[in-house]
RNA sequence: GCGCCCAUAGCUCAGCUGGAUAGAGCAUCGGAUUUCUAAUCCGCAGGUCGCAGGUUCGAAUCCUGCUGGGCGUGCCA
């Protein structure tokens, strides 16, 4: 149940009122606050604490208040029932809209020919987790893969294969464009016939697309195995620039319908600037001076096909935040073009930085790879397992390890920037993704031992147990905000605060020691497991599994 | 130049509904288990919420200006 809905919906019943229903920061106050008296004592003409005063005896009446109180400049603070609070946390969870969308969701992005590196941490973990938040609140969703496998990395990739032959492992394709990138920079005849190739490429020349089918096989063989090792849902669809690419004549079709393409040095564009703008606002590029396909071109093309095939309600990208400005224009011109009538959003990430502010490097100066950085992890798990004394098996290690990772990248706001340091990344104690783990499985450890759970009631709480109740009460309402605000850190904040919680608990509380009673063992159990189910739903929004012993 | 984003404890971050004494983690220091997993728990200490104004009964939160940083600003994607 979504405890703050319901008492919020029910004071603002009783008072005929919408006031705003707050969580004290100090617990000790209550379980709930309301301005109420506060807001309306303005309009009413009246004292904040005299109004409170008379709204005071309806609240009392609500059959979940065990107490209410003024305090302060006029706040009524709210104490629930315990027993209310039992029958609430023991309902099963459910969150399921009641207006279901269909979602289209663009994450990923991986470009073909290169290994994945940090900087495609936050589309895959993020995009991962709304995904699922999505799923879980009852949308339909749809995920896309908009892989860059037609650009002119393609042509730079093929020139070099033409000139130094076929790779043969993933290793050896990832050298290939960084490469024939270095050498273009100084090589303006090599850049020339990259350009050729990839205009080429792009009008079906046979011998190209030949080159391109075989080293496309070792690329996406390598895009799998990253998402198996970071445990995301499979992409409903792996569908880049290529994949739009027959979609590009029939929205340049659109776009000429309604007057909207001008040439340009050449090129094809899309003024998007409106009189309102007083930011840059440059044409959108619908086609280079070359004759290739541009990246707005892919997307406005995307935009189309999903739009005919999935009849989507809404369309969300979520990509680095320097692409800012290229979605504005894309969903600019989506809209003056008539392509779709969805709602469209972009969330864009900020940068993974080093401890001085700058984009995250290696060591050796070089772009840190996705699977190192899974490597660095790894190692520091295992090395710790082996000074603690443990034995866990290699599906235990890589899940904490994984845990590390995902949940370090989750608990940070996706729109600002953050410090990207592998020390945090391989220390495991205090909020961190094994902290989170090693909760569940000593929950999961108590109800092993405990066997079969039965139902209770309970009338008496303590503070520990209250505290960790109303907690759980609060999971629908963060998964829904979480989804709402686009906001995925929501889900891992609020799993570590679910765990301090229940950690304080699991100290302060003992549950199948001989001297506890029955009815006392039997309610803890109960919180367990309430605990224990409301952690494991936030641990698989994010995507991260429960090992069975730490 | 112009625009967007950011600035909270030594460090990394919450505070996304404008509320009461601004909260965590790490690091430092001090405690707790012959006990359901110590990757845990409890405590001490640590803050002119970048600066200056404004709106409000009330501002870390909203507005304006400034400073500092990141990013962007038509043929890379």
């Amino acid at each position: 149940m979504n405890l703050y809905k319901y008492v919020s919906e029910s004071i603002n019943n009783k008072l005929g009122f919408i006031a705003n229903l707050e969580v004290p920061r100090n617990r000790a106050f209550g379980d709930f606050s309301t301005n109420a008296a506060m807001v309306m004592a303005k309009s009413a003409g009246k004292n904040p604490r005299e109004l409170a005063a008379e709204i005071l005896p309806q609240l009392q009446e609500l059959d979940f208040v065990a107490d209410a109180s003024i305090a302060g400049p006029g706040f009524i603070n709210i104490k629930l029932r315990n027993d209310f609070l039992w029958r609430a946390a023991s309902q099963q969870k459910n969150a399921k809209t009641t207006a279901p969308k269909k979602i289209d969701l663009d994450y990923g992005g991986y470009n073909v020919g290169k290994a994945l590196h940090i900087g495609h941490l936050r589309t895959s973990i993020v995009g991962d987790t709304f995904n699922r938040i999505a799923k879980y609140l009852g949308h339909t969703t749809k995920s896309y893969n908009h892989i860059g496998d037609w650009g002119r990395p393609m042509g730079l990739i093929i020139a070099w294969i033409l000139e130094y032959g076929m790779p043969t492992n993933a290793h050896e394709l990832n050298k290939i464009y960084p490469a024939s990138t270095e050498r273009a920079k100084n090589d303006d005849a090599w850049m020339a016939r990259a350009k050729e190739i990839t205009a080429e490429l792009q009008s079906g020349n046979p011998e190209y697309k030949q080159i391109y089918d075989d080293f496309m096989k070792i690329s996406l063989a390598q895009m799998d195995d990253v998402l198996h090792r970071l445990n995301l849902l499979p992409f409903d669809a792996t569908m880049g620039e290529r994949g739009v690419a027959p979609y590009v004549a029939d929205t340049q079709k659109i776009l000429e319908e309604h007057n909207l393409l001008t040439e340009s040095d050449g090129a094809m564009i899309v003024n998007v600037k409106t009189d309102n703008d007083n930011a840059p606002m440059p044409p959108l590029m619908f086609r280079t001076s070359s004759g290739t396909q541009t990246y707005a071109a892919a997307d406005l093309s995307a935009i189309y096909y999903r739009t005919k095939t999935d009849h989507p309600d809404i369309i969300g990208y979520f990509t680095d935040s320097r692409q800012n400005l290229h979605f504005q224009q894309v969903f600019r011109v989506a809209k003056m073009a008539e392509i779709t009538n969805a709602e469209l959003f972009h969330t864009g990430f900020g940068a993974l930085t080093g401890s001085d502010g700058k984009p995250f490097k290696t060591r050796d100066g070089g772009v840190a790879e996705l699977l190192d950085i899974l490597d660095l992890s790894t190692d520091a798990v295992r090395s710790r397992v082996s000074d603690a004394g443990k034995k866990l098996d290699d599906e235990t290690i890589s899940a904490i390890a994984l845990a590390a990772v995902k949940f370090n990248d989750l608990l940070h706001d996706v729109r600002a920037d953050y410090v990207f340091d592998p020390n945090q990344i391989t220390s495991f104690e205090g909020r961190t993704g094994p902290y989170i783990l090693y909760t569940a499985v000593r929950l999961n450890s108590v109800l092993k031992r405990a066997g079969d759970i039965k139902n209770t009631t309970a009338t008496e709480l303590t503070d520990d147990e209250r505290n960790l109740l109303i907690a759980t009460l609060d999971f629908e309402r963060t998964v829904q905000s979480a989804f709402d605000n686009r906001a995925t850190d929501m889900i891992a904040n609020y799993a570590y605060d679910l765990c301090q919680l229940a950690n304080t608990f699991y100290h302060n509380c003992p549950i199948l020691r001989d001297d506890v009673d029955d009815a006392t063992r039997a309610r803890r159990l109960q919180i367990v497991q309430i605990t224990r189910d409301t952690l494991a739903s936030a641990i698989d929004l994010m995507g991260l599994t429960i090992p069975n012993e730490m």
